[in-house]
RNA sequence: GUCUCCAUCGUCUAGAGGCCUAGGACACCGGGUUCUCAUCCCGGCAACAUGGGUUCGAAUCCCAUUGGAGAUGCCA
């Protein structure tokens, strides 16, 4: 029994979508469950669309997700190189034999012939308008000697059919005819996706072939090429696709016009790597139980190809964000408080000091981190407000009320030593037990008054301790001059 | 158009012939706790696409219909 190899062979575009994210975590799943090997692969075979530092996004994001791979371009395994673009000479190599067995054939028709028509519907029995297919060997083979642009396309059989078996979709069946002889090295010499993928994932070993569920229809050709040079099909693990809704209410493939999508952009917008990694582990997959909450460790036990879906999971950001905020709750305090830190202005501010205060009283109030900045907005700038925020019914506060008791409240905590929540809330217990009123009313008028909003995270007590002294009274006197 | 795949609450899913008057989670709606809010606790709403079979019995098997998605690139 030979040693399992995934791979995850994203492309450089400058950002990882969470549909390719969730494509590496189950190779690295299947690889790590198994006691295998995870190998990272990087398809940069389309010049036009190279992004700079674009692979450093790639090694940023899966150590952030904790994918960490056992061979790539920075680990040799001995099968590399493992970036595409380097391996070019071999493609040709390999292409070239496949012409030479006649699996393969010289087209020389010119691209824009058939870009011209773009939505044209392509024809798989004419693959390219001139029938190169059916030029005489010799002479194709001398035009290409004469240095006459080319590209080299498969040639596939126009009888027949092609079975195969997925891991997760059972029994395919695709008649031959409706393949096309697509090509397998383009004009500029680099190899098409599909032809690299097939030589690279043969020459490395590769035993498990984990991708999205849009290359089903195409894993027949995938399957001719290995059938054309002799080598094992691998199995193949077919992933349902995660779809995004639109504007609309429709449904398809999750791209940048359903949201963020990219892992990068979700952390930045406050999500916790681990988080995402949970979240997406459970789009599409089960470990058919009630669980939900899993750590990468947790999920490389649980996993099991039987768990895979084969219909398209919605990306639900309501649940991704539920999830980040148990994640948020399970954080240590302490690590809490330096990862919100950054998302607020606090830092910048005369509050520095009582961050940590600050943020506890965020942590079980915030979904992701970015919700912080506005819960504690009124700390750092107390917002405009009218004298009806002192309407509350359940406490009978009222701004008549307010206006009779603020000033005597504000008295008895000028005369405060002690500045503290647990001071603080003392005195307005004290003064409601002497008026004779329930505590929730000077509660109330003093967070009124100190914050401007009739929600706020944490007490009058918590407030004032953060603002100080000074500027609670301060606060207490501008909501006074409003009466 | 053609080919392929898919089909359980709004969403993610459990369910592999009787354990299903279909379970869990998110969202939503109530209630309780609380100095507002949140946390926390309790409860509720809500689904087997349709039609035929097969079977003593079907969400589970088969067929058709309908609906949805993907593929059909010198993109990956």
């Amino acid at each position: 029994m030979s040693e399992v190899r995934t791979r995850f062979a994203p492309s450089p575009t400058g950002f990882m979508h969470v549909g390719n994210l969730r494509t590496a975590l189950y190779a690295w799943l299947l690889a790590r469950s198994a006691s295998g090997k995870f190998i990272l692969r990087i398809e940069d075979t389309d010049q036009a669309r190279y992004v700079e530092n674009a692979v450093d996004v790639i090694y940023a994001t899966l150590k952030s997700a904790g994918l960490e791979h056992d061979e790539g371009p920075d680990k040799d395994g001995g099968v590399g190189p493992y970036i595409q673009s380097e391996r070019k000479g071999l493609y040709r190599q390999y292409a070239e034999q496949l012409v030479a067995s006649g699996a393969a054939y010289y087209c020389f028709c010119d691209k824009n012939d058939e870009a011209a028509d773009e939505n044209a519907v392509h024809d798989a029995a004419e693959p390219c308008p001139g029938h190169c297919g059916e030029l005489d060997a010799a002479v194709a083979a001398e035009r290409v000697k004469n240095g006459e642009p080319h590209v080299i396309r498969q040639r596939i059989p126009r009888d027949g059919v092609s079975v195969f078996n997925d891991t997760v979709f059972g029994e395919i069946t695709i008649e031959n005819k409706v393949l096309d002889d697509q090509i397998l090295l383009k004009r500029d010499g680099m190899p098409t996706y599909n032809f690299a993928n097939v030589v690279d994932d043969h020459l490395m070993g590769i035993t498990h072939v984990v991708r999205g569920s849009e290359y089903l229809s195409s894993t027949p050709k995938y399957n001719l090429l290995y059938q054309a040079f002799n080598w094992e099909i691998p199995q193949y693990v077919h992933l349902p696709l995660i779809m995004g809704r639109d504007a609309e209410g429709n449904v398809s493939k999750l791209s940048k016009r359903h949201g963020s999508v990219s892992f990068e952009n979700l952390v930045t917008e406050g999500y916790l790597p681990e988080a995402i990694v949970n979240y997406i582990a459970l789009l599409g997959w089960s470990p058919k139980s009630d669980r939900e909450i899993f750590t990468l460790k947790e999920l490389a036990e649980a996993f099991n190809v039987a768990g895979l879906n084969k219909s398209p999971a919605v990306f639900d950001y309501d649940k991704l964000k539920w999830m980040n905020s148990e994640y948020i709750k399970a954080l240590p305090f302490e690590e809490f408080a330096s990862k919100a830190l950054p998302f607020t202005t606090v830092a910048d501010s005369p509050l520095a000091d009582s961050w940590e205060k600050i943020a506890a009283l965020l942590h079980s109030r915030v979904e992701t981190f970015a919700d912080c900045q506005e819960k504690i907005a009124f700390l750092l700038e107390q917002p405009e407000y009218g004298v009806e925020l002192f309407n509350h019914k359940k406490s009978k506060s009222t701004p008549e009320n307010s206006a009779e008791d603020l000033p005597l409240i504000r008295e008895r905590l000028a005369a405060l030593e002690e500045w503290n929540a647990a001071a603080i809330s003392d005195v307005l217990s004290k003064f409601a037990e002497e008026t004779g009123v329930k505590a929730g009313r000077p509660m109330w008028q003093a967070r009124i008054a100190v914050s401007g909003c009739a929600v706020t995270p944490g007490g009058p007590g918590e407030i004032m301790e953060i603002l100080g002294k000074q500027v609670s009274l301060a606060r207490i006197d501008a909501a006074l001059s409003k009466f």
